[in-house]
DNA sequence: GCGAGACTCATACTAAAGTACCAAAAAGCT
DNA sequence: AGCTTTTTGGTACTTTAGTATGAGTCTCGC
């Protein structure tokens, strides 16, 4: 607004040609445009990018069950995710069944899915 | 450019006033800017949004076997996948298989991470 | 119409995944 | 120290998942 106003005194002064201030704020408003759609899409699209801690804390998943279940949406089984984690075959299935309760999935694929709609993965 | 010219001639010739032409010219380029903007950042947000069909012919995948691998990653069982596409069990199973083979992947958590880079699901 | 894939399904296994229940360390808190 | 939650692990099963193999049907292009 501000350099809206000082332009158009500039051309009613008549010390500055008319095509030239036009193409200054016509220059001015396309960036104005570029930046501030710039922003509005960037706060869009950062929500769905990021974890949602709160959540994991909400929904009572210890870190070890979270760790978990990070290693199930990165395709590993039982096995690899204990040789990964250094623990038994045992305590990674007993961490699972506790992960499946907590999200109210039935099997790991599901839970994967359920992760994700909830911003924890 | 054809914009900004007419907004000069009209003013050159003195039947509009100034500010209006200055005023409407900043809007124009204004929304132009938002224009090309958007434009310019979709063309680089679409590959990460977006289903790659070329990559799905690519691996040979087929409508039924694609159909399956959509149907694991919303977390579903051979089961409940066999009565949501009016296929028996064994019919998924052998689905799977082939998906697995061509997806090179040991398990189906795997196969959807794996599609998931592949930008398949 | 015929051959190639794709689609369907079955049987028979093997291998994982998941459940139930228990129990002992380890870690955190007050 | 005492209590609680987490973490760890075991045994014993049940249920899914996945493999191998074979075979009949369907569809589409040539």
């Amino acid at each position: 607004m501000l350099l809206f106003k000082l332009s158009t005194y500039a051309v009613v002064g008549g010390n500055l040609k008319i095509e030239l201030v036009i193409a200054a704020v016509a220059l001015a408003f396309f960036f104005i445009g570029i930046y501030l759609n710039k922003k509005s899409l960037s706060s869009k699209t950062n929500n769905t990018s990021e974890v949602d801690t709160d959540k994991i804390a909400e929904l009572g998943l210890s870190k070890r069950e979270y760790e978990v279940l990070q290693e199930i949406s990165r395709g590993l089984s039982n096995r690899e995710i204990a040789d990964k984690l250094y623990l038994s075959e045992s305590t990674v299935k007993t961490h699972v069944s506790n992960l499946l309760l907590k999200l109210n999935a039935q099997r790991r694929t599901q839970a994967v899915k359920i992760a994700r709609q909830l911003n924890i993965l």
